[in-house]
DNA sequence: CTGAATGGATAGCTCCACTATCCAAAATGA
DNA sequence: TCATTTTGGATAGTGGAGCTATCCATTCAG
């Protein structure tokens, strides 16, 4: 398969595809000679998966660059991609005062204790919660959390059922891959399906 | 109050909020002079829930101008504002393949119907939906399909706290920009909490 | 009265995700 | 064989988004 076959199976075209591979987050094809590639169908399929992380996961390039070298990397353990997962997420470093992030804490420490969960507060993601939680407050909107601890509970629902589907994948490399796709699109899924059980729940309320 | 302590205030560039009055982001101030407006509360309030949205929720500029719009119209009732909220998604209108989207369908329909939903197969959001799904199929990962039905039961349970938090708010106007803070802000916890969540059942599941 | 700040208009900036052009070296088709 | 595409690689250009900077006449503050 050359360029032109490529570029036809994907959708993308063909100066596109250069840009990926020069951005690297597609390899090279295979030379056959100085001036001339064979691809084949790892790349349509890298294609395709580049092109999901960007449209339907949001995700930059670099980000998506981030997430493949990941994926590539032997090294990376199942334990590790759970955790660098986050890539995907618009990492906010937003400054909060010392007492917007007790209160933030507070909040957080009595859900996870409710819910037997074991917190790292210096992580990335508690910091990202932290800032959710105090922007909500920032703008009078914090009787959202008076249902954080259902929102605890439904991000378990999800997780355990996600860490159960990837645990039955294969090798290592599958789950690997997994984790990152099914955390990018995962959110994707969730939300839109938030959207439509909102209606559900509004008729349900209301109209019934 | 005048530019110089809303800029402060808000911690937003004067550059900038004047930015956003142009892109019809935040109201003018009240004239005092041809050349002299004078702001308040309400305009720090307004600026600080545009960051918010900017940056927690991930809106264009564009979809925040429509967010607010909905939100200050007092035509919008509280049953449209939960269908409009969907704006802050990227609707994604990927071109999929009819025998694709029949086993989309199958796979929501299936899911709706044991948790009881009513769905329009040809609303946005169900369209959204089939989209997540048929680029799952494409990219090789819809085992994360498996666990579908959990994923309707969290969407279920959250979405019951939202219109349940919603609808204990007093004054329609409250309970619209509620529907929209909500949706928008809810995505950013539920998405980092899932995450939170990854790494409790991953540990429960293999170290433990 | 003087210097700083203001509202409003306009132009410019940086970044990002592509897209287009060019070239010499294959590949293809007659 | 030999004209015509196609290719990989390099480089430059495009268009949109989200600010940011400059200018100007007016107005405010000391």
């Amino acid at each position: 398969m050359r360029m032109a076959e490529l570029s036809r199976e994907s959708g993308v075209a063909a100066a596109t595809i250069k840009y990926y591979q020069r951005e690297g987050l597609l390899p090279p094809g295979e030379l056959t000679s100085p001036n001339q590639a064979r691809y084949d169908a790892t790349h349509v399929r890298r294609l395709k998966l580049v092109r999901a992380l960007l449209e339907i996961g949001g995700l930059s390039v670099a980000a998506v660059r981030e997430v493949l070298t990941a994926i590539d990397d032997p090294a990376t353990s199942t334990h590790d991609v759970l955790g660098l997962a986050q890539h995907g997420l618009p990492v906010l470093k937003s400054e909060v005062s010392d007492e917007d992030r007790a209160w933030a804490m507070e909040r957080i420490e009595a859900a996870a204790v409710a819910r037997d969960w074991e917190l790292f507060p210096e992580s990335p993601l508690i910091e990202a919660l932290v800032s959710v939680l105090c922007t909500l407050r920032e703008v009078g909107h914090d009787w959202v959390l008076d249902a954080l601890d259902r929102y605890f509970a439904a991000a378990e629902e999800v997780a355990e059922a996600d860490v159960g589907a990837l645990a039955r994948r294969g090798s290592t490399e599958a789950i690997v891959e997994g984790a990152v796709v099914g955390t990018v699109f995962g959110d994707a899924l969730l939300a839109t399906l938030r959207r439509l059980a909102h209606a559900q729940a509004s008729r349900k309320r209301f109209n019934a």
